[in-house]
RNA sequence: GGGGGCGUAGUUCAGCUGGUUAGAACGCCUGCCUGUCACGCAGGAGGCCGCGGUUUCGAGUCCCGUCGCUCCCGCCA
C-alpha cells in the first residue's frame, strides 16, 4: 500500500499501485507521488539509472493509474519530508507500468481549494479520492463496525426488515413504489422500520437491531437527506434506563473507534427544563443556558419597555464576544425569528444606560464577564392571553414561543461568534438525554392533537387517566439523545396493550375504522401476547458527521443528493418511458 | 411554499460608480532543469461572464424572468 512504507522497510523490494497524485519533473530526475487510500509515497525515476523507465515517466499525468516496482530506499537526511508519514523513504523504480490513462479531471484530488458542490457531486468518484473523503468514509465504516460489534456482544440480533412496505399517512411523506402485479397500488419505502421492529418483539426476538436505510420525502437540510441510515434497536421488557445504557454503550464504543473517549451515563433533563433553560428540545450544552431576568426589572421598567409583565424575560449570554461595532450589532436583529410576538433587545448598552440597576442585576444573574454578549428576549405587552388547549402546561404555548425564539437566536449567535468564544472546538462532546416529552402536540391548522413522537409511544403510567380528559397534560415515555445541539436519536417505550393503543388513536381523532384500515394488522398482532417493549433509533450519518467535524451530511455519505433531492452523478430522478408507465397503470399528469 | 447567498477560463476567485482589448492563482500544453516534495524557470493555449429578456450610445456590472448549487424558515409522527 502507498501509505505503508517506513524506514524499517529500507532495502526491500516493493510494488506500489495507485494514482499519480503529483509529478515533479526535474529533467533527468522525475519524482512521482503515488496515491491510494492509505496514503502517498514518492517514487524516484532517474534518466541515469534507467532511460526506458524515465521516458515512460515523462508520459505520466495526474490521475493516471500506475504500478511501480522497485527498491525501498532510505532518503538522505536532507531530503526527508516530515509532512508525510512515508517521508523517510522513497521507491527507486526499476519497472513502471501505466495501468490506465486518465482524462484531465475537472478538479484534482490533491487540489487545496475545494471545488463547488455541483462539481463534487457530478464527479463524485474524483471527489471521493480526496484524503478528507477517504478519511470520512473509513471513519463511517469503523463507527458502524464498532456499533455492530457492541450490540452483537450484548445479545442483539441484526435482523432485516422490508424496504417495500405499506404506506402510512401519519408522519413524513412516503416515497412510493408502484406495483406492476397489482396495478394502481403502491408500496412505500419505510420512514423507519417502526412497526416491523415492534412485531419482531411480538415474534420473540427480544433484542433486535439493524443499521438500516430509511426514506423520507421531505425538504432537505444540511443535516437531512431523503435517504439516511439509522441505528435502529428494540428490546423487550426494558425500563427506559436499559435502552439508555445500551445506547451509551454503543456510542462509547463508536467514539472510541474514532479515537475519542466519552463519559457515560449521559446527563438527563426534562423536556420542560430544556425549553426553559435553552428554548429547544435539543440543547447545545456547550453554550451557557438562559437566565430568567424578569425580576431584575422594576414593574414600571417593564411597562416603559412595553414588555409583558407575566411572560418570561430571557437573557442570552454568549461568552467572550467582546465589543460589537454598530454594524455588528445591527446584524443581530435579522437573526431573530420572532414567534408569538417575542421581542428582542439586542443593544444591552441601552439597557445599561436607561436601567442601570436592572442591567447590573442581569449581569450578576448571568454571571457575565465584561467581554460577554448579552441580549434579552421578552414577550411584548400586546401578547394577549390565549385559550390554547395546551395553556395549562408547565410551559404555556405563549411562553414556549418566547423560549423558542430565544433558543434559535442563542444557537445562531453561538455559531456566528464561535471563533471568539472557542467553545465549539473539536473534541468536546456534550451528550444529553431529554425525557418526559409531552405525548401530544396541537396542530393549529387541523385543530387536532397529533402524536409528538409517534402514535405507538406509551403514555407515562401516571398520566393514563388524562388520555381522554386532558390530553395536553399527558407525558410520553419518550426520550431523545442529543449531542452538541444535534438530535442524534429518538425513542420510546411502546404501547403493548391493544386497549391503550385504541385510546391513543381515539385521542388523535382517528375513528375505529380508520385505525383498523391503517394499522389493523398491528392492532391484531398486539392481541396475541405482546411483551412490554421499547427502543430507539439514532442517525448514523449525523454521528459520523459530528465525529468528522463536518458541516453537512454530504461529507459522510458517499453518494448524497442535492438540496433538491437530485443525484447529480447518475442524474436521478428521471422521467420513465410510456411503456414502463403503461405496465404500472400510471399516467403522469401534465402541468 | 417563503427568505438569504452564490453562478466570470478546466478549477478557485477578483472585476469599484455601466465605458473601449475581461484579469490572477492553480491546472493544462511546449521547452529547459539530477534531490524535488504546493519543485523551479521561460513561453503558450484557454471565456456563450449560467440562460432568456429589458434599460442604455454602451451591460460581466442596472432591472425582470428563469435554471443550477447552497443555507435557513415552513415541513421532517
Amino acid at each position: 500500500m502507498c501509505g505503508a512504507l517506513r524506514a524499517s522497510d529500507a532495502g526491500k523490494k516493493a510494488v506500489l499501485m495507485g494514482w499519480v497524485n503529483r509529478r515533479r519533473d526535474l529533467g533527468n530526475l522525475i519524482f512521482v507521488d503515488v496515491r491510494d487510500r492509505s496514503g502517498v509515497t514518492q517514487v524516484v525515476i532517474s534518466e541515469e539509472a534507467n532511460t526506458a523507465i524515465h521516458d515512460k515517466a515523462e508520459l505520466l499525468r495526474n490521475e493516471f493509474v500506475i504500478a511501480a516496482v522497485g527498491t525501498v530506499k532510505l532518503r538522505d537526511s536532507n531530503t526527508i519530508n516530515k509532512n508525510i508519514p512515508t517521508g523517510e523513504v522513497e521507491l527507486v523504480a526499476d519497472e513502471l507500468r501505466i495501468l490506465n490513462e486518465a482524462k484531465h479531471p475537472p478538479f484534482l484530488p490533491s487540489d487545496t481549494a475545494l471545488a463547488n458542490e455541483e462539481m463534487r457531486l457530478k464527479y463524485r468518484y474524483i471527489d471521493l479520492r480526496r484524503d478528507a473523503m477517504q478519511f470520512n468514509i473509513e471513519l463511517r465504516h469503523k463507527v458502524a463496525l464498532a456499533i455492530r460489534d457492541y450490540l452483537a456482544s450484548q445479545g442483539f440480533f441484526e435482523i432485516e426488515t422490508p424496504f417495500m412496505t405499506r404506506s402510512t399517512p401519519e408522519g413524513a411523506r412516503d416515497y412510493l413504489v408502484p406495483s406492476r402485479v397489482q396495478p394502481g397500488t403502491f408500496y412505500a419505502l419505510p420512514q423507519s422500520p417502526q412497526l416491523f421492529k415492534q412485531i419482531l418483539m411480538i415474534s420473540g426476538f427480544d433484542k433486535y437491531f439493524q443499521i438500516v436505510r430509511c426514506f423520507r420525502d421531505e425538504d432537505l437540510r444540511a443535516d437531512r437527506q431523503p435517504e439516511f441510515t439509522q441505528i435502529d434497536l428494540e428490546m423487550s421488557y426494558p425500563q427506559p434506563e436499559r435502552v439508555w445504557e445500551t445506547v451509551e454503550g454503543f456510542l462509547t464504543a463508536a467514539f472510541k473507534a474514532a479515537g475519542h473517549q466519552i463519559n457515560a451515563p449521559f446527563p438527563r433533563m426534562d423536556y420542560d427544563e430544556a425549553i426553559r433553560l435553552y428554548g429547544i428540545d435539543k440543547p447545545d450544552l456547550r453554550l451557557p443556558a438562559f437566565a430568567e431576568v424578569r425580576d431584575c426589572f422594576a414593574a414600571p421598567d417593564l411597562q416603559t419597555l412595553a414588555v409583558h409583565p407575566d411572560l418570561p424575560v430571557i437573557a442570552i449570554r454568549i461568552p467572550k464576544v467582546g465589543e460589537l461595532s454598530r454594524k455588528e450589532r445591527d446584524e443581530i436583529k435579522p437573526m431573530f425569528n420572532s414567534k408569538g410576538g417575542a421581542r428582542l433587545f439586542e443593544d444591552f448598552k441601552r439597557i445599561e444606560k436607561n436601567f442601570p440597576e436592572a442591567a447590573k442585576k442581569i449581569q450578576e444573574k448571568c454571571a457575565a464577564a465584561a467581554e460577554d454578549l448579552i441580549v434579552l428576549v421578552s414577550g411584548s405587552a400586546q401578547s394577549g392571553t390565549q385559550d390554547h388547549p395546551a395553556s395549562k402546561r408547565k410551559v404555556t404555548p405563549q411562553e414556549l414561543a418566547i423560549y423558542a425564539s430565544a433558543g434559535l437566536l442563542r444557537v445562531a449567535l453561538g455559531q456566528k461568534y464561535s471563533a471568539r468564544h472557542g467553545l465549539f472546538l473539536r473534541g468536546d462532546f456534550r451528550f444529553l438525554w431529554v425525557t418526559n416529552f409531552p405525548m401530544f402536540e396541537y396542530d393549529e391548522a387541523d385543530k387536532r392533537w397529533v402524536a409528538a413522537h409517534h402514535p405507538f409511544t406509551s403514555p407515562h403510567d401516571d398520566d393514563m387517566d388524562k388520555l381522554e380528559s386532558d390530553p395536553a397534560m399527558v407525558r410520553a415515555l419518550a426520550y431523545d439523545v442529543v449531542l452538541n445541539g444535534t438530535e442524534l436519536g429518538s425513542g420510546s417505550i411502546r404501547i403493548h396493550r391493544q386497549d391503550i393503543q385504541r385510546k391513543i388513536f381515539h385521542a388523535l381523532g382517528m375513528t375505529e375504522e380508520e385505525a383498523k384500515s391503517r394499522f389493523g394488522f398491528f392492532l391484531e398482532a398486539l392481541e396475541y401476547g405482546t411483551p412490554p417493549h421499547g427502543g430507539i433509533a439514532l442517525g448514523l450519518d449525523r454521528i459520523v458527521m459530528i465525529l468528522a467535524g463536518a458541516e453537512s451530511l454530504r461529507e459522510v455519505i458517499p453518494f448524497p443528493k442535492t438540496a433538491a433531492a437530485k443525484d447529480l452523478m447518475v442524474d436521478a430522478p428521471t422521467p420513465v418511458t410510456d411503456a414502463q408507465l403503461r405496465d404500472l397503470g400510471i399516467a403522469v399528469a401534465k402541468k
